[in-house]
DNA sequence: AGCACGCCGACT
DNA sequence: GTCGGCGTGCTC
């Protein structure tokens, strides 16, 4: 027999697209996904096995020894393993940070596994010798005492039934015992709240996700706003939950976590876990911990929660997967719907995608039958989907950039004691401030950008880059005085809402109004009071937040986004049109929507408003397979930026050659971004186009170990984004 | 990414 | 005379 050579082979939390072999010592057994402990250059690591046995290109005089190991179960399960296997490649981005963004911070750092245990409390011999008239001073003590006295029972499920105080009590008077104890998995007692009565199309979706259990299926939800989506959501979980499976539900974004938090624990009464950026390094080990036991039933978080290491995933539902926040946008650069359908793949669960307005990616998948097309055609409630009116502002008198219709209407709504919501997705009060005198505007000395005005901090602030400074007493060209706000955002559009209505109260939702903690939960409290109320505000409101007694939305100024040179632009706006829509008519009331325009003639907007979504979006594909545009051609880009815009150039030069003798790709650029300059750098792009997803992976597989030893490399800031949707 | 080494400029 | 700036190289 051949001797085993023990080298095992380790992914290191280093941005290098390789792994480091080690030897293991000779009393050492440990398993693939457990962490160790190496040396690594004058420092230690924490790196997790990834490998055993590999055919190792050193010699073995030349590998380090590992220090120690931290586990012998794996904190990796091997389908989560694979995962971030294939997130690594299909990305091209370094193993090593891939799994830091899938590994806790304190697993990172070492901490051990066996300091997270749950505890188990039993009496002790003294507890058992207590009579109940040891407790007559305590009712509670003598509660948990009788609890006890029927047998052990977890932290867990001592701490939701009794105070952590009774048990100190116990504890202090040595009555119970604490020993460490694997967390228990959940315990489901059936559906807490009766499940709502389905309507036809609910129920054909329910059945569909339910047959597939067992099975990896993908399924897109096209639902539109108040169809009963969530209601969908909960009824396929149901069944899961009696064979004590798990399930993932995604959404874009944590503002409305605590809701649907709420929901669903009040239907289900078993563990749900919220899991976003704003946890503490212990919540969130904890929340990871209790994933990998099957003590949390329900997992509500943002992207990284895909990497969670559930014990028995069964399902993953993404909300909103139309949403551009689902992809990481810095770093590690992966799509949060992609992956998820690659570890249902890997689970062999079902997964579904939920939205109003679908992708043009999953409307495309749907078509080549790689996804199961669910629609739910009406809102659950019966209510009427709102009505479109488009506003030439061409043929109106502007009041403080509102028309005359749109004001007469808000008043109409006001009267009858409804609510009216304005969007305007532009923040501050004005986007710059200009002479009067010559012309000048206020502009980002780091950014190729004007400097928004904000009034009530009495600023100049630049969006792109944060920087602030002093508004200018003089014209910086030709020093006159006159210097005036151009433009409007929403702070300026709250202070003329408030002169033309006095007597209304205004709620402004925008990343200013909302930046102190708990502020949004405060506006959205006010919004969701009966009375008359006007809502304003960005994004915001676009996204998912009910808002039940809006009757009319207004979108103040719709052209920005329909001569955009990003193809994207026009998806983006049709999704947003109809989300911020979505909004209105959600009570009893049939809604009513106006968009402010100069080109009521765009056939964009003819023929979303005309047709709606669903009808738009499928004309938008067709129109992308025409030009010859994702998702009919993969796209991946380079992405550059340099203090000079030669070298940026330069760089991206290098790879066209490159590539232009390697493979067969049809590219784009070097070209400069649309917002050249930022934080004092120059921005390039290079796009990269190619109808086989295997040759551009192929080709840029080659070209990344070659391109990483130019020298160029290292004197500009650079990074590929795969499947890139901001092309800024 | 870290961390060290190395080579030049303005300071106690 | 040294402290420290960041270019370059290396990590099994």
């Amino acid at each position: 027999m051949e001797a085993v050579v023990p080298v095992i082979r380790v992914a290191l939390p280093v941005p290098l697209r390789q792994h480091f072999d080690y030897l293991l010592p000779e009393n050492v057994d440990i398993s693939q996904g457990c962490r160790v402990r190496v040396p690594f250059g004058k420092r230690e690591l924490i790196g997790v096995v990834w490998q055993k046995d590999p055919d190792t290109p050193y010699e073995l005089s030349q590998l380090k020894p590992v220090s120690a190991a931290l586990e012998s179960v794996p904190v990796l399960p091997e389908k989560l393993r694979q995962l971030l296997n294939f997130a690594a490649d299909y990305y091209h981005h370094p193993l090593g940070e891939v799994l830091t963004a899938a590994l806790p911070a304190l697993l990172r750092e070492g901490r051990l596994l066996s300091d997270y245990k749950s505890t188990l409390y039993t009496l002790s011999p003294a507890g058992l010798a207590c009579t109940a008239a040891d407790f007559t001073r305590s009712a509670k003590q003598l509660a948990l005492w009788q609890r006890l006295l029927t047998g052990a029972i977890t932290e867990e499920v001592l701490l939701a039934e009794y105070s952590r105080n009774t048990l100190k009590q116990l504890l202090a008077k040595s009555l119970i015992t604490a020993t460490a104890t694997e967390r228990p998995a959940y315990d489901y007692q059936g559906l807490a709240q009766p499940a709502l009565q389905l309507t036809v199309d609910q129920a054909i979706a329910v059945t569909a996700v339910q047959q597939a259990q067992g099975q990896f299926r993908s399924f897109l939800l096209e639902g539109v706003t108040g169809s009963g989506k969530t209601e969908v959501y909960l009824q396929c979980i149901a069944p899961l939950l009696e064979r004590g499976e798990q399930v993932l539900l995604l959404l874009p974004e944590i503002g409305l976590t605590p809701q649907t938090l709420q929901r669903f624990e009040q239907r289900f009464n078993v563990p749900v876990q919220a899991w976003h950026s704003n946890l503490s390094d212990g919540e969130r080990l904890n929340c990871w911990l209790n994933a990998a036991s099957g003590t949390t039933a329900i997992v509500i978080g943002t992207r990284s929660a895909l990497f969670l290491p559930f014990k028995k995933l069964s399902l993953i539902i993404i909300d909103e997967e139309h949403d551009l926040s689902l992809k990481q946008q810095e770093g590690f650069r992966y799509h949060a719907r992609d992956l998820a359908i690659k570890r249902a793949a890997l689970e062999n669960c079902p997964i579904l995608l939920g939205t109003a307005t679908p992708s043009l990616e999953s409307l495309y998948n749907c078509q080549q039958g790689r996804f199961i097309h669910l629609q739910l055609q009406n809102r659950a409630a019966g209510q009427a989907m709102p009505s479109f009116e488009l506003i030439d502002l061409k043929q109106q008198q502007l009041q403080y950039g509102l028309a005359t219709t749109s004001i007469t209407q808000i008043r109409q709504q006001l009267s009858r004691g409804k609510q009216v919501m304005l969007f305007l997705n532009r923040r501050g009060f004005a986007p710059a401030l200009s002479c009067q005198e010559c012309g000048w505007l206020t502009e980002c000395k780091r950014c190729s950008a004007f400097t928004t005005y904000h009034k009530h901090t009495r600023q100049l602030l630049c969006h792109h880059c944060g920087a602030s400074r002093p508004i200018p007493k003089q014209c910086g060209d030709c020093g006159s005085s006159r210097l005036a706000p151009v433009g409007q955002g929403t702070e300026q559009l709250e202070e003329h809402l408030h002169h033309l209505f006095a007597d209304t109260p205004i709620t402004r939702l925008d990343r200013d109004s909302t930046r102190r903690k708990g502020a949004l939960g405060a506006l959205l409290n006010d919004i969701n009071q009966p009375g008359a109320r006007i809502i304003l505000g960005t994004q915001m409101l676009a996204k998912g937040h009910h808002f039940p007694f809006v009757t009319l939305v207004i979108i103040v100024d719709v052209d920005g986004a329909l001569y955009s040179a990003d193809f994207r632009a026009p998806e983006q706006l049709g999704q947003l049109l109809t989300q911020v829509a979505g909004r209105a008519g959600r009570g009893h009331d049939k809604g009513k929507v106006l968009l402010q325009t100069q080109h009521p003639e765009h056939a964009l907007l003819q023929d979303i408003i005309q047709n709606g979504y669903a009808s738009f979006a499928r004309s938008a594909l067709l129109e992308r397979q025409q030009t010859a545009l994702p998702p009919y051609q993969y796209l991946a880009l380079f992405r550059t930026e340099a203090l000079q815009s030669e070298l940026c150039q330069q760089w991206l030069q290098q790879i066209v050659a490159w590539l232009t003798t390697h493979a067969a790709l049809q590219l784009m650029g070097p070209l400069l971004c649309p917002l050249e300059r930022k934080a004092g750098k120059y921005r390039w792009q290079l796009h990269l186009y190619s109808r086989h997803r295997a040759a551009l992976h192929h080709a840029l597989a080659e070209l990344l170990p070659v391109l990483e030893r130019w020298p160029l490399s290292r004197k500009v800031k650079w990074q590929l984004d795969i499947d890139a949707l901001d092309l800024s």
